[in-house]
DNA sequence: ATGTAAATGTAGCAATGGCTACGGATCATG
DNA sequence: CATGATCCGTAGCCATTGCTACATTTACAT
């Protein structure tokens, strides 16, 4: 009696790599934050925002460079490339409309914040689109 | 001219312990459905479920039986323990209603199944109660 | 009863993310 | 232009998750 077992939709083979992704995300949108805010940005400035030491960023840095999302020479500033840059619009955009959208459903400002951090790299084209819609 | 550096709301310094929850989430709510499904729960139905090898599971589950959530012997299905099964109840609800949110938000089913199983790790109690208000 | 297949456990590798400790680079400021 | 503070890179530790390969247990069929 050999009952199949259904598999998740998005397998966890792909945790790694979803893994990676979310941390790409986070960090080049962190990046033109930062950049907008201060007019650049240092490895300490991304430790201070991820509360996490300068250790932790430098080497995330230097993985992000190898993907070509940043560019950043020992030393100096961090900044995006134009595949980053690219990449940090989309986020920033797909966050706020996450934000906008439980704000507009009723969730506190305070929760909002926090709550939309943590969906948006799980929110697909398709829920995007009907975030939006319900904005409208 | 030293700007602050605004901090997330959710600290990457909790990323692993947060992450570490998620696991367990899902775990206890894999072990519950697969038992609903199949009447026992096996690490290689775990396996299948999660598209990770054996290895992984056992020693996940080995974890989690260290904090209580689940139970096994050697060789023998994975079952919930009373603590595992609370948190797995609440897993699924709150997994359920996401869903049943996505759908009447207007996502296809498939979308909805996707998405939701990422978005549920990050929903929080108010943001969960909004959904509920808007599936009224 | 026994032997083989399936299930599970164990050993050990790589990648990643945390950290501290230490040392080299850079930049203001005197 | 020297020097101290700050920033950042490197070394190296531990934990976790993924894997393959191999050992062991279980269960079933003969």
């Amino acid at each position: 009696m050999e009952k199949k077992v259904k598999a998740r939709s998005v397998p966890f083979s792909q945790t790694r790599s979803r893994h990676a992704s979310e941390t790409a995300e986070d960090y080049v949108e962190a990046v033109m934050e930062l950049v907008e805010e201060k007019g650049e940005c240092r490895v300490l400035d991304l430790a201070r925002y991820f509360n996490v030491s300068h250790v932790t960023v430098s080497r995330r840095v230097k993985r992000l460079q190898e993907e070509d999302l940043l560019y950043s020479k020992p030393y100096k500033p961090v900044e995006l490339t134009a595949k980053g840059s690219k990449l940090a619009k989309r986020v920033k955009e797909r966050h706020l409309i996450v934000l906008a959208f439980l704000i507009k459903l009723g969730v506190d400002k305070v929760n909002a914040d926090i709550d939309s951090e943590g969906i948006e790299h799980h929110v697909g084209s398709k829920t995007l689109a009907a975030m939006k819609k319900f904005l409208k």
